[in-house]
DNA sequence: CAGCATCCGACTGGATACTG
DNA sequence: CAGTATCCAGTCGGATGCTG
């Protein structure tokens, strides 16, 4: 089972994948090789260091291929790797729960906080 | 498809699950209902600040479900809710990428960072 | 075009001490 | 026992400006 192996294993290996603009930036990708500046335009409210950021390290994961153009002015896209790419149903798999389940933690959360509420404004009740 | 839908969306989602300690305490209470106490040991490194917060969220989030009982000194338990066994499954299918791959994240970073060492010093080649 | 450098405020999380 | 409160260093990430 899972379980007798080590957690933090699994743990530092969420930290490759749960970063805040990795998803998307995989999710772009997922359907096409894209350009630095395509990214950019998609991905709503990235900025370029945090592209950059992002990018770098999914190619120093082995996650993203970067090809650079020897052209002037530079043109670079990246696309995902063949290991960028067996980690595409994992997270399917994340995005199937989210579909199923999200309503259900909204829902949660609202109850959850109203509750917070009456225990600190009992008054009205 | 999956990308016709929002991927912010999405990426709130991974929220609720890829937080630092989050998935080391789903990871103990798959198994079996723990007391705070027990988690605190069982959790290394984990201070009381980090799991207080931690379950804190996930009942917020009703994938963790908290027991008080009304004795002194306090109880309290934790237990998975049938939410949060939904759960399990997709984490299980990151966790087996895990296994399977993370080896090669580690070995292509070796690879990126040696490459990064060779680009700033040339010398010995 | 595809970045890198710098500044800086905000948030995170660890250590420690205290409490019903 | 199961937390809460406070302090504080470190990190994150946004804004802006510069460059080959």
């Amino acid at each position: 089972m899972y379980q007798e192996e080590s957690p933090c294993h699994y743990r530092r290996a969420l930290e490759v994948v749960s970063s805040k603009w990795t998803v998307l930036v995989f999710y772009e990708l997922e359907q096409e090789t894209l350009r630095y500046s395509n990214l950019l335009q998609r991905i709503e409210g990235i900025t370029k260091k945090m592209l950059t950021q992002t990018l770098r390290q999914l190619e120093r994961d082995g996650l993203v291929h970067r090809h650079e153009y020897e052209t002037v002015p530079p043109a670079v896209d990246y696309s995902l790797t063949s290991l960028g790419l067996t980690l595409i149903e994992p997270m399917r798999v994340l995005h199937r729960w989210t579909d199923a389940h999200y309503d259900s933690v909204l829902e949660s959360r609202r109850k959850f906080d109203s509750a917070q509420e009456h225990q600190n404004n009992p008054k009205k009740n």
